[in-house]
DNA sequence: CTCTTAACCTGGACGC
DNA sequence: TGCGTCCAGGTTAAGA
């Protein structure tokens, strides 16, 4: 379930069980992932100490001196700290063995999910050309304004690409629109400076209160079966097509922009 | 460049 | 109960 808020949370709920420790060992049951695991996973990680865990976009980076760790969770994967011997869940595929006799699993049936390894001082090529995160400075209604110009993809389409801004995901993007009274469908060129100033306030304010409420699920973490479903009930549009509008009391409507599944209201939404 | 589409993979929900 | 179909929070790669 990771857009950017749950990748943050994980990365909270991983930093006091995870940065300073070392690890013992690397076990990888499938190096089959989205890209396969690189041989650098196994032959540095061990006996390295975590010396922060980074996020980046939605991926996570575990470095070490010998070099970062880069994760990404895909559409289903997770990430939890467990004793050594808890029992192994389908699509367990890897563990890194902390000295303290827990594991850091990585769970991820579909597998669209990574493990890579990024070298001392090089940058990644999957993160380079990302665009700013979204609470950072950076990242505003200019912004938003002057990269948009001469655009004609929809503006979600526009928002969820991550070399314009990183972390929204498709719900997010479908919630940030609705609260800016943007329609999905818009070219991202005709939108205003005024209309993208409001949608930066909601796409920051949105993430930030996900962080949030994410923040309430963090000491369950070590607990085997802690998804955080926080947000579900606060969304106003995703997932409600066909729904009265809470706003209108129109019935929303729902369509595939992008091939990513929309729901909005034509009559609140321009 | 920009835009659109297909593809990766598994599991759960639903209809018959 | 079983089986086929559709859908899912992401991203890259290929083609127009």
């Amino acid at each position: 379930m990771p857009e950017l808020p749950e990748v943050e949370t994980t990365r909270r709920g991983l930093l006091p069980h995870v940065a300073g420790r070392r690890i013992e060992h690397v076990r990888l049951r499938r190096a089959d992932l989205r890209w396969p695991i690189p041989r650098q996973v196994e032959d540095l990680l061990p006996g390295q100490r975590i010396d922060a865990i980074r996020r980046r976009a939605k991926y996570l980076l575990l470095d070490t001196a010998a070099g970062s760790a880069l994760l990404h969770l895909g559409m289903s994967g997770s990430l939890r700290v467990l004793p050594s011997d808890t029992p192994l869940r389908a699509h367990d595929h890897v563990d890194l063995a902390l000295e303290d006799g827990r594991v850091l699993r990585f769970n991820d049936p579909r597998r669209f999910g990574c493990l890579l390894w990024q070298a001392p001082g090089t940058l990644h090529p999957l993160l380079a050309g990302l665009g700013p995160e979204p609470l950072e400075d950076g990242f505003d209604g200019d912004y938003l304004f002057a990269r948009s110009r001469g655009r004609s993809a929809p503006v979600k389409a526009f928002l969820m690409d991550q070399a314009v801004v990183v972390g929204v995901g498709n719900i997010y993007a479908t919630e940030a629109l609705f609260r800016a009274g943007i329609s999905p469908l818009r070219a991202a060129g005709k939108v205003s400076r005024e209309r993208y100033a409001a949608l930066a306030r909601e796409v920051k304010a949105i993430l930030a209160h996900a962080i949030a409420r994410g923040g309430t699920t963090l000491r369950d973490f070590l607990s085997p079966d802690g998804a955080p479903g926080y947000f579900e009930q606060e969304l106003l549009a995703y997932g409600r097509g066909g729904q009265p509008c809470p706003r209108c009391g129109r019935a929303l409507k729902q369509a595939s922009i992008g091939q990513r599944t929309t729901a909005w209201c034509a009559h609140c939404q321009r």
